[in-house]
DNA sequence: GTGGGTGCAAAGTGTTTGCAAGTGT
DNA sequence: ACACTTGCAAACACTTTGCACCCAC
């Protein structure tokens, strides 16, 4: 069950209003679903998201999980995720940082977030003289860990 | 079917290698899939790789493709692809062009290749700046088509 | 000859959906 | 009231696997 790092309340309210331009409501399942969503800043998995709601609200099932979801990435305020594990996961802090970037350490399995403005402008240029206008953009590093190589171990804060 | 657009025969003794270094077999069936696999420019599905395979040799199977498939990714000759549709795809481009990025437009559906040593060279900057070494990278770009909006189609040779 | 490879069909896994009952607006 | 929502369980779609036979080395 995740920490709530940094509980994004404005996300929540975004995401209300999404639900306002679609006349669709809250209901007691939605709200728990997206306080977990937004309580924290960890990736998730379906099966995550369902557990940690229904510890909220027990009334949550894994349809409504799964009915909910799209909901959330229709939005915009999350995106799904493919690590090239065997399920996706889920990323709650677009809200705050639409143009992240990921890498993944291949030793210790975790995955840092950064942003870069010099990229996201090559991006554009490039896109631009294709003929493009970029929407949105992801971009996932797979790397190794210096500190690991060394050591055998890591002691990154995010490692 | 698609068109052999620029057989990749050094891709197909590349994969040859890496067989022989995990006492694997070529088989007829391995063959006619990684003929189809390096015959095309094209980023394919499991399915279609089937058939296309069948093609060339009925005894093929679904079984054998699912089996020879993970083969070619950890090779590190075929990617599989997440473009946020149904189904994975898998791109046989990375023989040739390890680094290359991708455009998806919104609009035609189609996917554009591209590559950039400058976003390699940030990527690197940034990587190690964070303790990390790149082992491999990925960069989708989700736009939408200037021809598209202006004319509501497009000419672009490659949409 | 032996150990890897194959097709087939059954099993598995994550996700979606039809339905009848429930509920926010 | 009406339309949107829900939980449940069945259905789905894609992928994996057990098995007996086959074949590359």
């Amino acid at each position: 069950m995740p920490v709530a790092a940094k509980p994004n309340t404005n996300a929540k309210e975004k995401f209300l209003a999404f639900l306002g331009t679609k006349n669709l409501r809250m209901t007691s399942q939605r709200q728990a679903i997206i306080e977990t969503v937004f309580g924290t800043e960890e990736h998730f998995t379906a099966d995550q998201l369902l557990e940690w709601s229904r510890a909220r609200d027990r009334s949550v099932s894994r349809a409504t999980v799964y009915r909910t979801l799209p909901l959330l990435t229709e939005s915009g305020l999350v995106r799904e995720m493919d690590f090239g594990k065997d399920h996706k996961y889920y990323d709650p802090n677009y809200a705050d940082h639409p143009n992240h970037n990921h890498i993944i350490c291949q030793d210790c399995e975790k995955i840092v977030e950064f942003e870069s403005e010099k990229i996201s402008q090559i991006e554009n240029e490039i896109s631009h003289r294709l003929g493009f206008e970029v929407k949105t953009q992801r971009l996932q590093i797979t790397a190794s860990c210096d500190e690991f190589k060394k050591r055998g171990r890591c002691n990154k804060k995010a490692c």
